[in-house]
RNA sequence: GCGGAUGUGGCGUAAUUGGUAGCCGCGUUAGACUUAGGAUCUAAUUCCUCCCGGAGUGGGGGUUCGAGUCCCCCCAUCCGCACCA
């Protein structure tokens, strides 16, 4: 019988959902281990293809822990709330919640023709409301939740209320908490709430109509689409992610991620130390030099140069810029705030180098040397990090380098490599930012080394009391509204303007019916167009909008959560992924912990992989996660790209296409995209190119050898290069094994790799070859094996169990194919042998390996078989071949007892015929001997 | 600019972590069996070579009896961040 993998691979699915193979319970006596897979969002163009290399990897992976007798939760869900669902619905009128429903069938079609071992019973969606209610629960416990500094966790904002309410100091512009209107508490709550509403600058896209989060603009565009997006002031609520800003770098050091992912996240969260310094005003103009009342904060990492400050430079939405502008100036700087402001984001980045800025008239005083200092207004400050102003010290760094050259202003050197020697600034091409060498010209620090001067000139500032040390971060707020339809409605409606969180036993809110998915007239989002989107405070549920009445009955939240809100805890549901009483109950979290291994792309690195941690640290401080960080061991698979294909088309004939062998002259041909599908190995298929195109229908060729041999490119996957390879198609040529072997074998996981299924035939060969093994095998022949077989059997039980220890999969798919070859020459092989060597095949080939173990008489899945353990015993070898190095150089083997001592070993080579020949005759120096590796003479 | 990674045959890769570089697969070449082959099997396949050997893991240097692997300096490619004070 050939090996069939079009009837085996879905009699055996259909076999592993009626027995409920994959089913996993909460509590087992054995150990619990989690590996998650990133669930996809499920797109129109169906699986993309770099999902399966993942799925497939944490796939074996999880059946490898269940053969070795781990309770292994293994889950998948989708990530259904999005934009391209939503555009496409306002293209064309679809419900979103239709296409997604469409689309995730066609996803659940494509993952189960692939074999993986998920219990579908934990299925999650982000878009159902019996989901997305514990999505909006979490939004109303951040809301209902400060960061308490001093202990460094969530506190309820209740126990914030209560201290200011016992405080005898006064909350805000000099009233006591009692004082205040409900109003100004909320007000002054809001700056302290986890998810919080305010007027902050935001990434507005106008053509998408919403506004994106920092991760999600990429160089001025968004992510999604490459649409220009503007700089814009809009109330909207935001995630204090900052406040866990120090607890997000901390927790880097307690999981097991790549070095670099880690690096990826501590970039993006960008902490600095240094020290903050409040520089006084000097009042009046010209030579007088007293200080004036008004002051502002500066943020440096480099107070050690504060003698070399030579100016001073604010943000252009700096508030102080108003006061402080002297009357001359004023028209200038109003035109370059006006400008600056005006300047989009794309334009900004792109002419970093372009050096602009204005002097406002006005001068601050060097608390530390006296001196005045103009004040500049430049857009190479940032408004959104530090305090927005600087001290600049133009001879150490180069930004205020560039600022001082352009305006003509003073470089003073405070910084030399070299103890007391210093060279003229007006010499330096660029200066000097390495925090190296000593302080010059800089007062009661000259002479110190950088790091001591630092510390010693914040130890001054602070004891002056007029600064302090500080730590800043690079990480902002993440803006948590997007002016969408389909996403989670925020549980938040509006009495008196001040926000109001929906009663936790309301939950879900569901997400309203509208008549178009477009912003409406007004510009308000698209729930703006639902009828029925108004909450009754005593009825305690939604109604129309008619009945507005201010008193009991009040509009709606028109925003909705952006994607990563409904990503940001999927994991922890899948723990318990039905109750209705809580996210997931305490002994689920308490059974399973955190995710053990968590597979997916390094994209999410500083999206949904932070958010996620946030999210985590969150629920544990609120005593939800039992652990701080969510993923302890993180696996990226690397990016798949494309191989195009291409044929050349005579510019001579327009109906002649040249091999690419015989092209003379790339010039003389046009070349074109070809569809994957009818090339294989880089040979078109003539007929089917024929039938592809109408214009192709009565193409002519120049062939090589008979052959038409295609050119190749690697290039993003895209459906308009025709490189887009589908797993369905595969699946149907080769059967899922083949496909998922040889995903594994195209090389390591992490790796970034083209797509290329140029020897997908090699591992469709080494399965034929792997069944054919069953064949003359007598299931009740009980003889004695081969030792020469149980050795190769041992050998590959060990190396695949370290490979799949190291997450190598390509090398144990070498392996198996060494092993079969092996036992393909040889005879005696039975049970002994095969029994094991299924086993070990079935967390990559689970379909054969299922038939080929009930073929050898088993009755029950080898889903539930254990793990063999190799025999030290069938691999320890009597001999052993030394290579024989003389001077380092390879000479000639001898063949020794395996476990023969430095004494024998020197005396079998000293009389080897070979040995003299190399030494001259001469007693060696010295002979090296390391057992089981080699032996080298050295002369 | 800063940070991270990678560089090995025609191609994807491997190398017991400092011990015979090129396993396994693709491709190629030759042969066998076949009416046929894009099936199957066998053999060869890093390069140069006067067939004695020699060179060789991006380039150069170093440590070592011995380096793809460790150290230093370059070069190239990819990824992340980017006026972050």
């Amino acid at each position: 019988m050939d090996y069939n993998y079009s009837e085996i691979e879905p009699k055996w699915q259909r076999f592993w959902r009626e027995q409920k193979t994959y089913h996993v319970e909460n509590n087992s006596a054995k150990p619990h281990f989690y590996v998650l897979d990133m669930f996809p969002y499920p797109s129109g163009a169906g699986l993309h293809v770099g999902h399966p290399l993942g799925y497939i990897a944490s796939d074996i992976y999880a059946r490898y822990k269940r053969l070795r007798g781990y309770n292994v939760l293994h889950p998948m869900g989708y990530d259904a709330y999005g934009l391209p669902a939503e555009q496409y619905a306002i293209q064309t009128g679809q419900h979103p919640a239709v296409t997604t429903e469409q689309n995730i069938a066609r996803y659940r079609e494509q993952l189960d023709k692939l074999g993986f071992s998920f219990d579908w019973n934990r299925e999650v969606r982000t878009c159902d409301p019996k989901y997305y209610k514990w999505t909006q629960w979490t939004f109303v416990q951040l809301f209902n939740h400060y960061y308490d500094e001093e202990q460094k966790k969530a506190q309820p904002i209740s126990e914030l209320v209560k201290k200011l309410a016992n405080s005898q100091e006064p909350v805000w512009e000099g009233k006591l908490w009692g004082e205040m209107s409900e109003k100004e508490q909320q007000d002054y709550l809001m700056n302290f709430r986890l998810a919080y509403l305010a007027d902050i600058p935001v990434n507005w896209c106008a053509e998408l109509g919403t506004v994106l989060a920092n991760d999600e603009v990429v160089g001025g565009l968004s992510v999604r689409g490459g649409y220009p997006v503007e700089r814009k002031l809009m109330r909207q609520w935001s995630l204090r992610i900052t406040a866990y800003a120090q607890r997000l770098v901390d927790g880097l050091d307690q999981v097991d991620w790549t070095d670099s992912l880690k690096e990826i996240q501590r970039n993006w969260i960008g902490r600095s130390e240094g020290a903050a310094v409040w520089f006084p005003l000097a009042t009046g103009s010209g030579e007088q030099k007293s200080e004036g009342d008004l002051r502002f904060e500066i943020f440096t990492t480099r107070p050690d140069t504060i003698f070399g400050v030579t100016f001073m430079v604010l943000c252009p939405e700096h508030e102080l810029i108003e006061q402080i502008t002297t009357p001359e100036k004023k028209e200038e700087v109003e035109a370059y705030v006006t400008w600056a402001k005006n300047r989009s984001e794309r334009e900004r980045q792109a002419e970093v180098k372009k050096v602009s800025g204005v002097f406002t008239g006005a001068y601050a005083v060097n608390p530390l040397t006296g001196e005045r200092i103009p004040i500049y207004v430049s857009d190479y400050v940032l408004a959104g990090y530090g305090t927005g102003a600087i001290m600049a010290v133009p001879a150490h760094d180069s930004r205020d380098f560039a600022f001082a050259r352009h305006f003509n202003l003073p470089i003073r050197q405070v910084v030399s490599l070299e103890k007391d020697t210093t060279s003229d600034p007006a010499t330096w091409t660029e200066s000097m930012d390495a925090k190296t060498g000593y302080s010059v010209n800089s007062g009661f620090v000259s002479g110190m080394k950088v790091k001591e001067a630092m510390a010693a000139v914040i130890d001054k500032i602070e004891e002056m009391g007029i600064g302090h040390r500080t730590v800043n971060f690079r990480l902002r707020d993440a803006i948590f509204s997007r002016q969408r339809y389909w996403g989670e409605p925020f549980p938040i409606y509006y009495k008196n303007n001040i926000p109001y969180t929906i009663p936790e036993e309301c939950l879900p809110l569901q997400l309203p019916e509208v008549k178009e998915f477009k912003p409406t007239a007004t510009g308000e989002p698209p729930l703006g167009h639902a009828e029925c989107w108004a909450w009754d405070e005593e009825k305690r549920c939604v109604v129309s909008k008619s009945l507005i009445d201010n008193k009991k009955v009040f509009p709606l939240e028109l925003s909705t959560m952006p994607g990563f809100a409904g990503s940001s805890g999927y994991y922890l549901r899948y723990m318990d992924p039905t109750n209705d009483n809580a996210y997931f109950g305490k002994e689920a979290v308490q059974y399973w912990q955190n995710v053990d291994l968590y597979v997916g792309g390094a994209e999410h690195g500083t999206g949904h992989l932070i958010y996620a941690r946030f999210w985590n640290k969150f629920l544990f401080d609120i005593g939800m996660a039992v652990k701080d960080e969510p993923f302890q061991k993180l696996v990226n698979q690397g990016m798949i790209q494309g191989r195009s294909n291409f044929v050349y088309r005579s510019k001579k004939d327009n109906n002649l296409f040249i091999s690419k062998g015989l092209i003379k002259n790339m010039d003389d041909v046009t070349k074109i995209h070809v569809d994957i599908n009818i090339v294989d190995n880089d040979i078109l298929d003539i007929d089917r190119f024929r039938q592809w195109r109408p214009e192709f229908a009565d193409a002519q060729f120049e062939l090589e050898n008979d052959r038409y041999v295609c050119g190749w490119e690697i290039e993003k996957m895209s459906k308009s290069m025709f490189n887009v390879q589908n797993p369905d198609d595969l699946v149907a040529r080769y059967g899922a094994d083949t496909l998922r072997m040889y995903e594994m074998f195209l090389g390591p996981v992490e790796q970034a790799k083209p797509w290329d299924t140029n020897g997908i035939e090699g591992v469709h060969r080494f399965l034929k070859k792997f069944w054919k093994l069953y064949e003359n095998v007598n299931p009740n022949d009980q003889s004695a094996e081969q030792p020469a077989a149980l050795k190769v059997l041992h050998q590959t039980i060990k190396k695949v169990t370290d490979d799949i220890e190291r997450f190598s999969f390509n090398t144990s798919v070498s392996t198996f194919m060494i092993c079969v070859n092996e036992l393909a020459s040889q005879k005696g092989i039975g049970r002994q042998v095969l029994e094991p060597l299924t086993v070990l095949m079935a967390p990559f080939a689970p379909h054969i390996a299922e038939e080929l173990w009930h073929q050898l008489g088993n009755s029950s899945s080898v889903c539930d078989a254990q793990w063999p353990q190799y025999d030290e015993k069938y691999l320890v070898e009597s001999t052993f071949k030394y290579p024989v190095s003389f001077n380092g150089k390879m000479r000639f083997t001898i063949e020794l007892p395996a476990d023969c001592t430095q004494q024998e070993a020197t005396e079998a080579v000293m009389n080897h015929a070979e040995t003299p020949k190399w030494t001259g005759g001469k007693e060696p120096k010295k002979i090296i001997f390391v057992p089981k590796r080699i032996i080298n003479i050295v002369c």
